[in-house]
DNA sequence: CAGGTTAGCACC
DNA sequence: AAACGGTGCTAACCTG
């Protein structure tokens, strides 16, 4: 057994590890000894607990003033005592847990069901105290910024500078030396049992900061989280030849783009300096420059461009679609996937100051919706159909709830065409259903929520400004409760620097910025909804049917028989009645592939018509 | 040359 | 008086 002691907070604290098997005995007295309540940590190959060949390399087990690592990598009784500790004790700390609860279940053998119940993490303990990243002006929320603002800046500098050293040591990444170091390099243990220490003084140090408003939140957010851990070890089904086509011919488009360019004087399509410079030559006035002062040549300059035959335009903006699309989201599938042909997401189910999600690795939030291609690769189980079941126009229904305005709760009630509602107050009633008015008065109804004005309806429109007053107006006269409640809402954040949402989450508001207090709110109660679901889904037994919540939406995978029934089941058990507003779901069986209820109809019905041209440029890209 | 920043683009 | 909120990912570019 080797010893290393360090200073904490003025504290000496003690950092024991197993060599030997017959270490182990001291570590289960230990163990005896804090049974109640422990906090834990693992140490593993890398973030990617589901690729071949990852390694969970330590596991440590920890008070605020002592810590055991175990090389479970090591195997044998190491990791016998592991489980045994995971299993035995009433209480665990982590410091974001749904990471190590995936290291227990893939590869010590213990499953998440069984640790769940018993979990704390500091991590939504911190985000409940203050959601702000440190670039928000908050504390952030991992743990080496969390030391430095609630427990000892020193340490924290000493972790954060620690690994960083480790690498350049070992003569390689901060990415890889996870992998690279050895097992009982001293720098490593000092690391790897400081964690538990520091997860055992926080816990202790932020608890009582949580707001009394915010403590009901407290089990919520770990049942959340639960449920999303599940959903990542469950994993999506790929569809790898497919995606092998798709990324292929992928290739194909981005080199025959290219070369295109190259003719026209664009080595690289990439290079931003290049492709303005190419069209100053071309005789193209560039007006609009970016924050550092380049010419600006994205989609919105280049737009009239493509739309006036440019063929310089053209082929740059397809290459790097070609480029984007392959390297971001194909071929990063088909390199993650895990032995099962399974993608795993990594779900922070508590990101943004609005309490939002947010999903990496199967990056869900992000993929093209209204182009079939990408979302197509991933399939339903053998045997299953896909489902996506989504909010109807949840935002804006919350926002009717949380309002209270007549005029908006009256439209929703009887299922009313909110768009024209708003277009006729701007209009007049003369504007019909499939009048260009109804869609400016869509992006207003969306862009007031989001606290866009004149300015912004007439960058995404490209109306006068007069026209986008009109309907900016429009909105405000159709639903006056909206403006009293972003007005009541600033003043709040102004005195308090916070609003409160219905769930008793605190949301810090930049004074600076009170007029976004109205988003933060309706963002904030639209993720509750989902959340919500997520729970009523989990009690009522479809977890092991989830794949990816997506905002206002759940994809699923059921039995081909069941689908239909299923489906249905979520939507109703996901509908939430909010005050006189019911926010209602829209079920959709897709079929064999994610993306394919993409072609359905206004009523959501699949509209056979548009399937069958899908399946016809499919063909004809010869990707079937 | 590893790692941070910027520009751009994808979504709700 | 007016105010576009939130997210992730990549290649290019920049810096210590």
């Amino acid at each position: 057994m080797k010893e290393i002691r360090h200073k904490v907070d003025g504290d000496t604290v003690s950092i024991k590890v197993a060599e030997v098997e017959e270490d182990l005995e001291d570590f289960r007295t230990f163990v005896r000894a804090n049974v109640k309540v422990l906090a834990a940590d693992s140490e593993a190959t890398g973030l990617d607990t589901y690729a071949p060949g990852h390694r969970t390399r330590l596991w440590q087990f920890g008070t605020a003033h002592e810590s055991w690592v175990i090389p479970v990598e090591l195997g044998g009784q190491f990791a016998e005592d592991t489980r045994r500790t995971l299993l035995g004790v009433s209480e665990l700390w982590f410091q974001n847990g749904s990471f190590d609860l995936q290291e227990a279940d893939k590869h010590l053998g213990v499953p998440m069901e069984k640790l769940w119940p018993k979990v704390r993490d500091t991590k939504i303990v911190s985000h409940l105290v203050d959601p702000r990243g440190q670039e928000e002006g908050g504390y952030g929320h991992g743990l080496e910024s969390l030391t430095r603002a609630y427990i000892d800046p020193a340490v924290a500098d000493e972790v954060k500078g620690s690994m960083t050293a480790l690498a350049r040591q070992y003569k390689t990444t901060k990415a890889k030396i996870w992998e690279k170091v050895d097992l009982f390099d001293p720098t490593y243990l000092l690391y790897a049992g400081m964690d538990p220490i520091l997860a055992a003084r926080l816990a202790k140090k932020t608890l009582p900061l949580v707001p009394a408003s915010s403590r009901p939140l407290l089990a919520f957010e770990h049942e959340v989280s639960e449920i999303c851990s599940y959903m990542e070890r469950t994993g999506f089904l790929l569809d790898r030849e497919y995606t092998e086509r798709l990324s292929a011919w992928l290739l194909g488009q981005e080199e025959r783009y290219k070369e295109i360019a190259a003719t026209l004087g664009v080595e690289n399509v990439n290079s931003t300096d290049q492709v303005a410079e190419a069209f100053i030559q071309r005789g193209v006035k560039l007006e609009k420059r970016t924050a550092s002062g380049k010419f600006q040549v994205d989609k919105a300059v280049l737009k009239p461009l493509i739309e006036a035959g440019d063929e310089l335009a053209i082929a740059i903006t397809e290459a790097k679609k070609a480029g984007k699309w392959r390297s971001t989201w194909v071929d990063t599938f088909l390199a993650t996937a895990d032995e099962h042909g399974r993608c795993h997401a990594s779900i922070n189910s508590l990101r943004a100051r609005t309490a939002r999600m947010s999903i990496t690795g199967i990056p869900a939030q992000t993929l093209p919706s209204s182009d079939w291609m990408i979302r197509r690769c991933f399939v339903a189980d053998p045997g299953h159909d896909i489902a996506s079941v989504d909010y109807k126009a949840q935002e804006l229904r919350v926002l009717a709830a949380l309002s209270g305005d007549h005029n908006m709760i009256e439209a929703f009630s009887r299922d009313a065409d909110l768009h024209l509602i708003t277009a006729r107050a701007a209009f007049g009633e003369h504007i019909t259903k499939d009048s260009k008015e109804r869609k400016y008065a869509k992006v207003v109804n969306f862009g007031r929520v989001y606290g866009g004005g004149v300015k912004t309806v007439q960058e995404q429109t490209g109306l006068d400004k007069e026209t986008a007053q009109t309907v900016v107006d429009g909105f405000d006269r159709a639903y006056p409760g909206v403006a009293r409640l972003s007005k009541q809402l600033q003043k709040e954040a102004r005195r308090d620097g916070f609003i409160t949402t219905p769930s008793g989450r605190r949301l810090p508001v930049d004074a600076d910025r009170a007029y976004s207090a109205l988003n933060y709110l309706v963002q904030s109660t639209s993720r509750d909804v989902t959340c919500r679901g997520l729970v009523k889904l989990h009690k009522a037994g479809f977890t092991p049917y989830l794949r990816l919540p997506v905002h206002d939406e759940v994809v699923v995978s059921l039995p081909r028989e069941k689908a239909e029934w299923g489906a249905n089941r979520i939507g109703e058990l996901m509908t939430e009645q909010m005050g006189p507003v019911l926010v209602s779901t829209d079920p959709v069986v897709a079929g064999k592939h994610w993306g394919s209820e993409y072609q359905v109809d206004e009523n959501g019905d699949p509209d056979w018509e548009l399937r069958e041209k899908a399946d016809a440029e499919i063909k004809a890209a010869g990707l079937w």
